[in-house]
DNA sequence: TTAGGGTTAG
């Protein structure tokens, strides 16, 4: 190895200056004290002066101060450690440390290697360095191998090395045989429990992570700071509040609140509990906040579907010294994705690429998921083509985004250039296979992909999957041969199932099946306000006004409440949203004042509001003006009023799109000439030259 | 000299 030895010229080392500063007898100084390189330098210089460096045990002081004490580069230490005549096992062990804590694990592990074939027995310490090493480069087969030798070198019962084994095995995905070192364990301290309890947070396996918890109580084998972040981030996932509660409140009692590590499990196990509130007010009062906490209150909030407020927390954490990673860019993409907000997703992909992120896959697929959720396909599809790693995750979300964009023929496409490239899908990636059949009206494709989803691929069907085929049946217009499929699935039919047949029936206006369809969706979930307005419309389509209205009676007298349309748009980065018939808006006036113009310029180009949809929702006498201001013809209108002519206009919106307000898109799109996205409750549309992507049937 | 922890997309 290369020799690079930055020592200070011998004159520098005046009685003035440095010697005086070592006490009478060298063997007593203390090295670990050197706080920097220079200090190191000088007594280095005046070890090999004085020839103290011959003396093996000064030369492991100094080589730990290089090594582990310092956080200078190996060089240094590989120097000293490549002048030592004949290092023992303690000195490789201090350079297996070195490369390992200077992520260098690579060459601790070639380090070992040389160790083994010059014939240095290994220590009980070495094992432990070493599988360390494993851990962190996720090196299984090595980790395996060195598992081989410490059975060979009879270390195989060391308390040490049975830990650092069960690390390195829940580290690596492998936590059966992590549970197995475990088991096999005689005694076990708090480390044990805790690397166990580690790998299966690391797993993902929630339930064991709490049951284990729950053993230490019982065993009496304490717990610390360690064990509870993992029970926290356990709690958060399986929203158990009460046992979140539980640890935060021992926390208080034990004056552990000044962890920030700590604190930080507790503000993201109280956002996923749904407790945002708490979780900010912790945050809040962290006196300081490093990129995780900052990471776990931003993606707390996305995933309360609080996306506003997630990049306003964004925005003001730009504002501190904390650099964002890729990992808060995840949580602020997906916030833009649900919010549709393209224009700042846009800018965030601009600020991602400015501070030279690392296109990790999870950031990569946030990215594509973003692009594709806000309908930009082609930008989609171009980052996920510059990826430079993939994994069945990144392959999913595209096909669904093009799916769910209408773009069938194109997913399965893509679904097929992932299997040529050996990539395993699972059962969501078969979701937006059936998707995609369905949007591109593939039926018999569809029936193909369920029965080779388990056939082929050993994944059992879920509900969500037989729902899908209810839907593809049901697009076709094969409407009773839907309601035999369900009666025939091996699982029990829940309310979304009916409720996609009930959608159908609308489409297709069978009112006989739609009945019994909504019978079954009150059994198994009264309060569910669209499936009365669905019936509802079935009857007001086949003109049975009566009906339609007793529907919509009886959804007042059950007290189910009709959930209110809202839309949003984009424009310069500030989302603007619209309820029907609000006048909350700034710019109220002149907004009612645009959507009206709007609708005298279709109607001159043949629009008929539509009656059916009309009639229902009207209150008394001011019917079609009712379905003229729903939320999305509002945000549509400002769209054009505010945007240059021609640019394309994106509005996402909170339930289904009505007929109305889908002819009226449709108009528009031809009349003023715009492209016009609308990202609905169910899937999107893009309206072009008066027709929609969803071929009518959504 | 030795072992364990928090944030991420479908």
């Amino acid at each position: 190895m290369a020799l690079s030895l930055p020592l200070i010229p011998a004159k520098t080392l005046t009685a003035t200056t440095t010697i005086t500063q070592f006490p009478e007898n060298p063997k007593t100084l203390n090295l670990k004290q050197c706080k920097t390189i220079k200090e190191l330098n000088q007594i280095h210089a005046h070890l090999i002066k004085t020839r103290l460096l011959h003396n093996p045990r000064i030369a492991q002081t100094l080589l730990e101060s290089a090594a582990i004490v310092l956080p200078e580069p190996m060089n240094y230490a590989i120097s000293i450690f490549d002048k030592l005549e004949e290092p023992d096992s303690s000195d490789y062990n201090i350079m297996i440390r070195g490369f390992t804590s200077k992520q260098s694990a690579n060459e601790a592990l070639i380090l070992f290697k040389e160790m083994c074939e010059r014939s240095v027995q290994p220590d009980e310490f070495t094992f432990p360095c070493i599988l360390k090493a494993c851990s962190r480069v996720h090196g299984l087969k090595e980790g395996m191998q060195i598992h081989g030798h410490v059975m060979k070198s009879g270390f195989g019962s060391n308390g040490l090395v049975q830990n650092t084994l069960i690390h390195l095995y829940g580290n690596c995905g492998e936590i059966g045989v992590a549970r197995h070192v475990f088991d096999a364990m005689s005694e076990r301290n708090v480390i044990t429990w805790n690397s166990m309890i580690a790998g299966y947070t690391r797993s993902g396996c929630w339930e064991e992570v709490v049951e284990l918890f729950r053993n230490m109580i019982e065993m009496d084998v304490g717990f610390d700071v360690v064990t509870l972040v993992c029970v926290l981030t356990a709690c958060g996932r399986l929203a158990d509040i009460d046992l979140g509660e539980w640890v935060d409140e021992y926390a208080e009692a034990n004056g552990l609140k000044g962890n920030p590590t700590l604190v930080t499990s507790l503000v993201d196990m109280y956002a996923k509990c749904d407790r945002v509130e708490t979780a900010r007010r912790l945050f809040d009062q962290m006196p300081q906040k490093d990129v995780v906490a900052w990471s776990a209150m931003i993606s707390g909030y996305s995933q309360a579907n609080q996306g506003r407020e997630a990049l306003a927390l964004f925005h003001k954490m730009r504002k501190t010294n904390v650099e964002p990673n890729e990992v808060t860019m995840v949580s602020v993409l997906s916030s833009c994705a649900v919010l549709g907000a393209l224009e700042t997703g846009e800018w965030v992909h601009s600020y991602i690429k400015k501070k030279r992120m690392k296109l990790t896959v999870n950031l990569g697929t946030a990215l594509v998921d973003f692009y594709v959720k806000c309908g930009s396909l082609e930008s989609g599809i171009e980052v996920f083509k510059k990826m430079p790693s993939r994994n069945v995750l990144s392959w999913t979300v595209l096909i669904q985004g093009l799916a769910s964009n209408g773009q069938g023929k194109r997913a399965i496409e893509f679904f097929n250039l992932m299997l040529e490239e050996n990539i395993k899908p699972n059962d969501v990636t078969f979701l937006g296979v059936l998707c995609a059949c369905n949007h591109a009206g593939l039926f018999d494709e569809g029936r193909g992909f369920l029965v080779s989803m388990s056939r082929d691929f050993d994944i059992e069907p879920r509900i969500e999957h037989y729902g899908s085929m209810v839907d593809i049946l049901g697009r076709a217009g094969l409407i009773e041969e839907a309601y035999q499929f369900i009666k025939n699935m091996p699982i029990e039919p829940n309310a979304v199932i009916w409720r996609t047949l009930l959608a159908s029936c609308k489409i297709h206006k069978n009112v006989e099946i739609g009945e019994e369809s909504l019978q079954n969706i009150v059994r198994l979930e009264p309060a569910h306000s669209g499936d009365y307005v669905l019936l509802s419309n079935i009857y007001a389509s086949v003109g049975r006004w009566e009906d339609a209205l007793r529907v919509k009676i009886q959804m007042k007298d059950t007290g189910v409440k009709k959930t209110l349309g809202c839309s949003l748009i984009e424009l310069d980065g500030t989302i603007h949203e619209f309820f029907a018939e609000d006048n909350l808006h700034p710019h109220s006036e002149e907004i009612y004042n645009a959507t009206e113009d709007m609708i005298k310029q279709i109607k001159l180009a043949g629009y008929v509001p539509n009656a059916a949809e009309a009639r229902l929702d009207a209150e008394e006498d001011n019917k079609e003006a009712y379905v003229s201001y729903h939320s999305e013809k509002l945000a549509i209108a400002f769209g054009l009023i505010r945007t240059s002519p021609g640019t394309t206009i994106r509005i996402s919106k909170n339930l289904r799109v009505c007929t109305d307000c889908h002819n009226v898109t449709k108009m528009v799109s031809k009349v003023f000439n715009r492209e016009i996205v609308i990202r609905a409750r169910n899937r999107f549309h893009h309206f072009k030259d008066g027709a929609c992507s969803c071929m009518d049937y959504w």
